[in-house]
RNA sequence: GGGCGCUUAGCUCAGGGGUAGAGCACCAUCCUGACGCGAUGGGGGUCGCAGGUUCAAAUCCUGCAGCGCCCACCA
């Protein structure tokens, strides 16, 4: 409260807060000004009237358009623009408002579009705010004819006391009985509704107070202009500086319950005094009839010193001079100005310095059918509802981070991101669980047996490293979805899906390998528990579950320190090794699959590879083995390619396999189907190297890569077509 | 009347000049000592439409259409 009137008083001591009668958006429901900006511009199908107005003399009448019949009894004129060939004769002369036959002028205006209606229009100062600028430029008077609550005042006699859209009606039919409608089409018109209760609103003169916004504007564009606060994403930075450009004075009074009232007096003297404390006599005329202002403050108004009220300003606190500004603000577009831009305007000119230096946007959360959350159309979701049922605060959190991309402007939710998330934290949580159960007698602070990493231990930390790196640089671009992602892939797909698969095989080596057990779970360990820091922004609650359990140093992972991609070397040799192994333990289990051999099924494939290869298939036979399931796996190359086998070539292995009698045919079709998809690539790009054009002009690194996946797609289709001849 | 976003597999969405990806759903198999909220293998898309640029376009450019949003005092 402190510092919302404190804030009003510097800001009306320096004049920028005005008071007066201004025609307002103003609800007849809800009896309050409604700002520009709450105000819901809906299109309703409507007529256009096009009454005659009579000479006032007897001459020829004009006839305008209208859509508000009723406000004919506030005309006071009648305006066309002043090069309108047709009107001419007319401006300067008089007319009569039909029912009140009140003469009124003919005026010349530019702001009359000729090309509309009739080319002429009536003049209502009191009733529309275009009107109201012309005829206050004309000196023209305003009457009034509507009041607060939308009903016809006393002195329109007939009409007096009726609704707005009543009247309407009533003196359509009058004027139509007079046999001045000439005639009445149907129209398409923009009406604006209250933002608050769906009313539609009517432009109103009152008492209001306003906030002039020239001065503070200034400064609040030249702070996004040189880029001292940024949008997130950046495309949000045209929308915040074309309504700063184009900003009109903000009406600050409202005549509602709930608010900060305004804190000036009114004496009956007429005199305003602004102040903190209700003074005892007027300091002008020195009156003592003093009652306060009884309209209160925009809630905006004071939402908008958020960013240093609650640090304790106007009191310079620890925590204001520690956190101000601040960073990073997280909201949404629909308040972009409403908040967001009346918080750097007001920390400009309180504070000196901008709130925050990023504002990052996020999608507006719709269901699945692309309906916004509203409580009246009841597609409101409420995150507690999820929790509740089950999913866990963190499922939420990380779904919604999972698909907030930047891109979007939306982002439909609905349950089953939340059953994918569920899926992943448990995943998560049995992986934890595995490496927990193996990890006895391991402290990483004890150093093991000299560090001899192997190949998959090194591929998973250099896998790891580059994670690091990823994550780290997504969250810093404001990428969560991203960065959110990464961590899904790498954690699901090669920690688990590999890493762990792999580590069993020494896990539960017999005799036990002490040495190969130490680099396990060291290596378990080291990524497991830095994965859950990188993955502690987006699931705080089950990270720090983990963490806890897991040796550590420090307190709680909110405190731990970010895992930095430079203490991970990148191992580029054993990710390629990896890649290896990898691919053929995928080409064993294709192969059986599509063969339909049971897992149970002892298989015993052949492996043909140059020797590098072959050492390291050789070296890791164990692990290949146990994850393709195939015990009788071996390097003998007598058994390649020999009358009733398949086989197939990935990543220069050559993999071979002897089958039952009962099983060629589905290895025919096997064999013959990966040909046919070979033949189609292959002349699909044979064209591409065939073209000169391509090789000439396209980057040499561009056409080897394309003579070398040539070159291995043909090396595939001769080995298949081999295995094919010798299935015949 | 201006401005912005979106349109890619049945669904929700990534990708953003070198010949299409994920999750879910679907089909088949497994049932293995972290996890069936699981594992393995698979099927599925002329990347909204029409032009243009380029050796090469889902990707860049120009139109158009549909959906959505935001600004705006045409009665």
């Amino acid at each position: 409260y402190d510092a919302v009137i404190e804030c009003f008083l510097r800001l009306y001591k320096k004049g920028y807060i005005y008071y007066g009668k201004r025609m307002i958006n103003w609800c007849p429901k809800d009896q309050t000004s409604v700002s520009d900006l709450e105000v819901n511009h809906t299109s309703v199908q409507s007529s256009l009237w096009y009454i005659r107005y009579p000479g006032a003399d007897g001459g020829a009448g004009i006839t305008i358009a209208t859509q508000r019949p009723e406000t004919v009894l506030a005309d006071v004129a009648v305006a066309v623009h002043p090069e309108d060939e047709r009107y001419r004769s007319a401006v300067g002369r008089e007319v009569l408002v039909p029912i009140v036959n009140r003469r009124v002028p003919v005026i010349a205006d530019r702001r009359v579009d000729p090309a509309f209606g009739t080319g002429a229009l009536k003049i209502t100062p009191g009733h529309d705010p275009l009107d109201n600028e012309i005829g206050a430029d004309h000196k023209l008077p305003v009457l009034v004819i509507l009041d607060a609550a939308g009903k016809m005042t006393a002195d329109t006699g007939l009409y007096a006391g009726m609704d707005r859209f009543a009247a309407r009606e009533a003196v359509a039919r009058d004027l139509e009985t007079a046999g001045l409608i000439e005639r009445q089409e149907p129209y398409t018109t923009n009406v604006g509704l209250c933002d608050r209760c769906k009313t539609v609103l009517e432009p109103y003169i009152t008492d209001q107070w306003f906030c002039r916004m020239d001065e503070l504007t200034k400064p609040a564009i030249d702070v996004v202009r040189q880029g001292k606060v940024r949008f997130h994403p950046e495309r949000w930075t045209k929308v915040y500086l074309d309504w700063m450009e184009n900003i009109h004075d903000w009406n600050i009074s409202r005549r509602l319950w709930w608010g900060h009232r305004i804190p000036v007096y009114h004496c009956a003297g007429g005199h305003l005094i602004a102040a903190r404390e209700a003074p005892a006599t007027c300091p002008e005329c020195g009156g003592t009839d003093l009652r306060q202002e009884e309209q209160i403050l925009d809630t905006w108004f004071s939402s908008a010193l958020w960013p240093f009220a609650t640090l304790g300003w106007p009191a310079q606190t620890p925590d204001l001079a520690y956190f101000y500004p601040t960073n990073v603000l997280v909201t949404g577009r629909d308040i972009i100005f409403l908040w967001v831009a009346r918080m750097i305007m007001f920390g400009l000119e309180f504070m000196g310095d901008v709130p925050f230096t990023d504002v990052y946007i996020n999608p507006m959360v719709q269901n699945l059918e692309g309906q916004r959350m509203s409580k009246s159309l009841g597609t409101g979701l409420d995150p507690l509802d999820y929790v509740e049922q089950g999913y866990g605060a963190d499922a939420l959190r990380y779904a919604l981070a999972l698909r907030c991309s930047q891109g979007q402007q939306d982002l439909r939710f609905g349950e089953k991101m939340l059953e994918d998330v569920r899926n992943f934290n448990n995943k998560i949580w049995n992986a934890a669980r595995f490496v927990r159960m193996h990890l006895e007698g391991f402290d990483p602070t004890v150093l093991g047996p000299a560090e001899s990493f192997g190949v998959i231990d090194r591929w998973i930390r250099s896998r790891y490293g580059r994670v690091i790196g990823e994550v780290t640089a997504h969250l810093e671009a404001y990428d969560f979805d991203k960065a959110a992602r990464a961590l899904y892939d790498f954690i699901w797909s090669e920690y688990c899906d590999w890493y762990l698969e792999l580590a069993k095989v020494d896990l539960y080596r017999q005799p036990p390998d002490p040495t190969r057990r130490w680099v396990i779970q060291h290596t378990l360990w080291t990524v497991l528990e830095g994965t859950m820091r990188l993955l502690h922004p987006v699931m705080p609650h089950i990270t720090e579950e983990i963490w806890q359990a897991l040796p550590h140093r420090g307190e709680s992972i909110v405190v731990a320190p970010w895992p930095q991609a430079r203490d991970m070397a990148i191992d580029e040799e054993a990710e390629g090794q990896m890649a290896t192994i990898m691919a053929v333990v995928r080409a064993i289990r294709s192969l059986r699959a599509d063969l339909g051999l049971l897992s149970a099924a002892p298989i015993a494939p052949v492996l043909r590879a140059e020797s590098q290869s072959r050492a390291l298939l050789e070296s890791h036979r164990e692990y290949v083995v146990t994850l393709a399931r195939a015990p009788g796996l071996t390097t003998d190359i007598d058994g390649i390619r020999r009358p009733g086998t398949v086989g197939t070539l990935v990543a220069g292995v050559e993999i071979s396999l002897e089958i039952a009698e009962a099983d060629r045919a589905r290895a025919r079709k096997r064999l013959a189907g990966e040909l046919a998809s070979i033949g189609i690539d292959i002349g699909r790009t044979d064209s591409r190297l065939a073209d000169p054009a391509f090789v000439t002009r396209a980057p040499a690194e561009v056409v080897e890569e394309e003579r070398r996946r040539i070159g291995h797609l043909r090396a595939r289709e001769h080995a298949l077509a081999a295995y094919l001849r010798a299935l015949a």
